[in-house]
DNA sequence: GACTGTGAATAAGTTCACAGCT
DNA sequence: AGCTGTGAACTTATTCACAGTC
């Protein structure tokens, strides 16, 4: 079953694992079973075992995974092995609030331009990274051989952004926009909307106290 | 099939419908088809069809969804037409930012309380709410009556804060640290991990460009 | 004996297709 | 004629269960 279509919500388990594997080979652990790793991430330990596997045969069996090497493995499937280039679009409170937690930490993603349209926030420097003129946008990405665009800007500018970064060839996009970006098959977007998700949580909130209007005890966590 | 399990996919559906209807309300369009709802948000017509009618049969037929009605009912549902209360918990950048953001816009949750374990952050105001001291949080997340805890303090304090806002009555947790939290049935919790979503974003920034481990085309966009 | 890798069974979610109102 | 509401068919994802390997 090796390289075949992985559906996204294993693509979406992975970096789970990478971070458990690092904490463990941070405690010298050398190797770690799937019920292990069930333990540590709340998925299934079958469920592991199939993520994994469609990747490859990463374990020994009777024995379970060698720490360094499935952490290996995962780094390189993500392509983190090689830091992934990240740019920023839209440097308000949000976007530099998100610019200085992803730079301050290391993960694989490198936010390597920031970009934003006004120019009173043109020529500041954010963990490091200047802020460029929008205008920069295509260039500098295409130079800067970045592969994935974070787009902070409001609702209005969104799908502009979105299809100018599609043009300078990033084909990755978080989106904290609340809008639906429309964009072309190799371009893949994943949002992050943070009205939707409190609205959604409102009504788990509401389910817990008086008068709920659809009564339901929501699955658990794992 | 009225008010019955209720899959957690079809509430997270619910206020992407509510941000068109909005949209809809204020273009005076008084009614719309499942149709039409599905060009503006990207799902297919029978999903939305179907979501709306696990709460009841809020459509006429032949005709469509009453714009304002259907709004109604949705912030109905998921307890939006009396101000869901929220708390903060952790003032940092990305706290500070998330707190400006909430709270410069209306979408029915209202941040009512902020708390951070800095006394140096403390006393400090963030767009009018001011920064209380963490050892007031069970007390004033109770006498505030908050129903939606945002967590964004350090990893390794997560953990301690979701089960201090659990013991307060929160029933809802936004979770911006990187790790899973442990909590009990009644209390519900989505996550919102950037570092996970920049990885995996990073495998379909790979996948568009040279040496791609695996070769596959994700699901576009509906 | 322990643990992986994987087909088979089950569950969850989506789409089809159409009966039933307006 | 037009559009909702919903069982049935289908598709996708998860869990079961066990053969295979160390």
């Amino acid at each position: 079953m090796r390289r075949a279509r992985i559906p996204e919500v294993s693509v979406r388990r992975l970096p789970v694992y990478l971070r458990v594997l690092t904490e463990l080979a941070e405690q010298q652990v050398e190797v770690v079973s799937s019920a292990e790793l069930a333990r540590r991430t709340g998925f299934s330990s079958e469920q592991i075992r199939k993520d994994l596997a469609y990747f490859g045969a990463f374990g020994t069996r009777g024995v379970g995974y060698h720490t360094e090497l499935l952490r290996t493995r995962i780094r390189q499937i993500l392509g983190l092995d090689r830091d992934v280039r990240a740019a920023l679009v839209g440097a308000g409170n949000l976007g530099t609030a998100l610019a200085r937690y992803v730079l301050t930490r290391d993960h694989g993603v490198r936010i390597v331009a920031i970009f934003d349209s006004d120019p009173r926030r043109v020529g500041a420097e954010i963990a490091g990274v200047p802020v460029r003129p929008a205008e920069q946008l295509e260039d500098a990405c295409r130079r800067l051989d970045v592969r994935i665009g974070i787009i902070a800007v409001p609702a209005q500018a969104a799908q502009q952004v979105a299809e100018r970064l599609a043009r300078a060839g990033v084909v990755a996009l978080l989106n904290f926009a609340p809008v639906r970006l429309r964009v072309e098959p190799p371009v893949h977007v994943q949002d992050v909307d943070l009205s939707l998700a409190l609205q959604s949580l409102a009504y788990y909130a509401a389910a817990g106290s008086a008068a709920p209007l659809a009564v339901e005890r929501p699955a658990g966590e794992g």
